[in-house]
DNA sequence: GTTTGATTATGACTTTGAGTCAAAAACTAT
DNA sequence: ATAGTTTTTGACTCAAAGTCATAATCAAAC
């Protein structure tokens, strides 16, 4: 490749970048429906007719800013995969990880579910689909890990139960609890304080469900909480 | 009301059934982005302005379809919760009707979190919102007096837990299970064999980690099921 | 520094489908 | 049968996704 060529596809890329990033914020104030591409092309100051030399329709793009949203969330996962300690407190790391994923980018749940609709899939490039089916790999493979090393160590030892399927209800209880609270008129009718630490309870729940241990009662994840957050999330600002 | 606006009140229903009879099949094959109001018309044998004497607007209808399915959702948990027994016996039964309703409905929860999309509420009629949320108080309530009754018999007996967020718990795992099963991917990467068992099996996962008595290992909870079946849907043909 | 051919960007245009409304059809009461 | 009222219709408008012929820009050769 030639130094020019190398340079247009470091403009190319920069020019996406920009893109997703009026897309992101036009996605979040106004939602899928209502994200008008000549609003968009007016806003990163480029012609519609240039928006579809990076994106096939308007699904591919969407796609794209769900996309880049799971990259930076599985990169969290993988950092928070380097925590050290019983596994228990590892999977309470990506935990915590997935926590501040979802208070950095309130709109992702939202993203999320809108990708569940299936004429998303029909429409966007295969291309596009490629790279989210990769992003998805990566944060299940972080949370299974740990899950297959907890019963490799005996820290789970719950007969007729494949790691796959432990793996399987964590993932579930995360992504439920996030959509449950996100829905205002439930976390109002149970009148939740905080609806991301309620994620993290369903999950100590779930994990004490399953008998991993060390259980809930029987160590001081307090100091845990404390731990990964200076470890993983020194930058950030913890309000409690 | 004379007996002619009576018969013409009928007759209005009868349409609007047809109507949603439709529009739910178009969009279980089409998804919202894809329902044709055109298609829906012809389909119903009506022209399309009559679609609009009854809805607001295409939000509104399909905000109609997926209220509708909610209290079919909700007189099959208030049925439940005539079950006699144990509160966990009880939960249990809605857990089964939950599974029961999503055998029975498998668009439901897609439309269910088509919902969640912001722009779909600025849109929907009150009257249809409020429609809704009367249904999706049935349900809410259903599984929360359960959970009362389980706090007031000292079935949970967890110092510190407010019964909702027990029943924001039930919801979360119920909801973020039947979610995390639709996604085939998911779904095929953990090797699950039913992915409506999974709901239950985490549902179960879930009481034990707040220690709702009888826990699972102390009760025999096939024989429960057998009755719930029995009791509940007597008419369902189970395959196991 | 000009020409030329190739690449890239544009925005006017086409198409699709949601939503409207004036006119037609159907119904009701006298 | 007729006049007045209500209901239904589908051709129309309008907004926004997606296209593509043309314009602008760029890179290499002379």
């Amino acid at each position: 490749m030639s130094a020019t060529t190398a340079r247009k596809e470091r403009e190319r890329a920069a020019r996406e970048e920009l893109i997703l990033d009026h897309a992101q914020r036009l996605l979040l104030r106004d939602g899928y429906q209502n994200l008008n591409l000549d609003e968009l092309a007016e806003a990163v100051e480029y012609s519609k007719g240039t928006l579809y030399l990076h994106f096939s329709n308007k699904e591919d793009l969407a796609l794209s800013v769900a996309t880049r949203a799971l990259q930076e969330r599985a990169d969290l996962f993988e950092q928070a995969n380097q925590f050290t300690g019983r596994t228990r407190e590892r999977i309470r790391a990506v935990g915590v990880a997935c926590g501040e994923f979802a208070r950095q980018h309130p709109a992702y749940f939202h993203v999320e579910l809108m990708l569940k609709s299936a004429s998303f899939w029909d429409r966007a490039s295969e291309e596009r689909k490629h790279l989210h089916s990769l992003q998805a790999s990566r944060t299940f493979l972080s949370v299974n890990n740990i899950v297959q090393e907890a019963f490799r160590v005996g820290d789970i030892s719950k007969v007729g139960t494949r790691p796959e399927e432990v793996t399987f209800g964590l993932v579930s209880v995360s992504m439920g609890s996030h959509i449950a609270a996100a829905s205002r008129e439930l976390a109002v009718a149970c009148a939740l304080a905080d609806p991301f630490a309620v994620a993290l309870k369903n999950g100590d729940i779930f994990c004490d469900g399953i008998g991993w241990k060390p259980l809930f009662a029987d160590w001081d994840y307090a100091a845990t909480d404390q731990r990964i957050r200076q470890e993983l999330f020194p930058q950030a600002t913890w309000l409690h």
